[in-house]
DNA sequence: TGCAGACCTTGTAGCTACTATAGGGTCAAG
DNA sequence: CTTGACCCTATAGTAGCTACAAGGTCTGCA
């Protein structure tokens, strides 16, 4: 409910009229304005989109590109998290079989790896080795 | 820069000494601590998790089952995730799809599927109706 | 010695899309 | 008339930074 009242603040949907008492009270145009906007949102759009699709669709007479450009993009960019995503698995995989249960810390494989990797050599999850492009930190002392 | 320093103000890395003007004076420790959190948060594991696995490290003789959790979670986080973000690919590219550049929004497929969707029908992206979608965690049958 | 410019310090606000809480007002039923 | 469910506003919190402001410090050069 406070969503609704969020979405009104940022303005994607219209202030409605207010009852004597001051509650709102929503038109039938609010609730598809709602619906369409849980819908994007469902798509995982921002809502910046969202509100640049609602503004797009009050000019129907304006050509589609921006439509196409906008959905286009956010799907590139799912595509991409998505791929991002998947590699991370690997990795996190790799991790993880570094390890079985039933020992100690000072044994673990995992920590092992992570350990090793701070001081920059290579790791089960990352298959090159750190070295060539760390020490950018700046010391003093 | 600013990050290391959220990183102290988070508890993740120990206050490093301080030179006479104040400036702060990090040793080897730190950067190796700083690698870890770095190589960890490159696995996007999120920042708690990291700080469980620096307090798990310091007792090295405990057992490391916690340690094979919380990997073992975080990757499940991540798998599922990643589901979820392909089924939103499907989702985008049948969207996509209902629109050719060149047109005008009036008759932009994609708004219309959005509106439509937005009326409670059934709508290219969410081939089931409206009433029985739930956020992100639904499978096809 | 003076000064420019790069670096450091602290503190604050902004980002996304909500969610939770506090402290109050309104309304309908019993 | 009270109880409890709802609504109102305003504020703060979430994750993990990033950007900015206003000032202090250090270094090299003339």
């Amino acid at each position: 409910m406070q969503t609704v009242r969020y979405y009104e603040r940022e303005g994607l949907l219209d202030t409605p009229a207010r009852s004597g008492s001051g509650y709102r009270m929503y038109g039938p145009a609010h609730v598809e304005r709602l619906n369409f906007i849980r819908h994007c949102r469902s798509l995982d759009m921002p809502l910046a989109d969202v509100k640049r699709l609602l503004e797009l669709s009050r000019d129907r007479g304006v050509s589609c590109d921006d439509v196409n450009d906008l959905v286009q993009g956010h799907l590139e960019r799912v595509r991409a998290k998505r791929a991002a995503l998947q590699a991370l698995e690997t990795q996190l995989g790799a991790l993880r079989a570094q390890c079985d249960a039933g020992h100690r810390v000072a044994d673990c494989g995992i920590l092992e790896e992570l350990i090793h990797a701070a001081q920059g050599e290579a790791c089960a999850c990352h298959p090159e080795p750190h070295g060539a492009r760390a020490a950018g930190a700046r010391k003093r002392a």
